[in-house]
DNA sequence: TTATAATTTGTAATCATTTCAACTCTATAA
DNA sequence: TTATAGAGTTGAAATGATTACAAATTATAA
């Protein structure tokens, strides 16, 4: 168990270092929790959920993480929510749903022409966002 | 000259009070600027653009008469700038590239699958936006 | 070990947006 | 006409996410 725990932590290692990230014990632990956690937390979420392991962790330090993360390519940073960005642990293209109730965010899985393109009317695309707001299968 | 712009000014009253907005100075004029500035002003461009027209005018009352637009179905609400909410006067669906480097946001015009559907895996959708982002055309 | 660099931390600053109470304007009733 | 009520506007203060910054801590290399 411990042992398991202990492999995990040692691959999460070697990820970062070889995307050329130092793997401090809380870049491991904020890499760790947006892998596992696939329903695109805040700062403030990822914080309260892994600041009980690391009791001196700071807020600014998610931040910095989390920006690093989104230099590197290791998480994409969503602007669905005007209030706070919410961040997705990169696998494959998939748009989103937010609901306006609860305001889960939720991950759709659609295969859309439009998430192909390298350049629109003469721009060069990086990221492509589809997004869709509503009221979730839960509140209706 | 003045006939003209007197004219247009009673037909956007007209417009507001057809989707039960009380006509006040103050929305007219907001009304007028964004149907005539596709370029998807903030609240601060809106407050500079027009506050010489109305020395008194405060910017509180734009965030307030574009929430109002917003509910009554006249403005789209962007959220592709994580800084501050970015404003489109609703024609008909389209997409929107964002630069990173110099912050402008174009309209894309491409006829996609994705803005037709109504429910996507169960949940209701209102709102749908793709949005694509990188170097625009000007800063390549 | 010691020096140097990288990372983390906590506080303060920034900035968009909202809250709220006072003020203004207009319409309508007495 | 005047009084009253409601809607809209205003400006100041509060909120809240994010960033800036400098000090403290930790890792790395000599
Ligand atoms: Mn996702
Ligand atoms: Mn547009
Ligand atoms: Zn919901
Ligand atoms: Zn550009």
């Amino acid at each position: 168990m411990i042992n398991k725990k202990k492999t995990l932590l040692n691959e999460i290692k070697e990820i970062l270092k070889s995307k050329g990230i130092k793997p401090s014990y809380q870049r491991i632990m904020v890499y760790n929790y947006i892998k596992n956690h696939i329903n695109h937390p805040s700062v403030d979420t990822i914080f309260k959920a892994i600041s009980g392991s690391i009791p001196t962790l700071s807020k600014t330090t998610i931040y910095n993480i989390l920006n690093l993360f989104a230099k590197k390519g290791i998480v994409d940073t969503l602007t669905i929510d005007k209030n706070e960005v919410r961040y997705d642990f990169i696998k494959k293209a998939h748009a989103h749903f937010m609901c306006k109730i609860c305001g889960e965010i939720y991950d759709i899985h659609l295969k859309s022409d439009v998430c192909l393109k390298d350049f629109v009317e003469g721009h060069k695309v990086e990221d492509t966002h589809v997004d869709f707001k509503g009221v979730c299968k839960e509140c209706l």
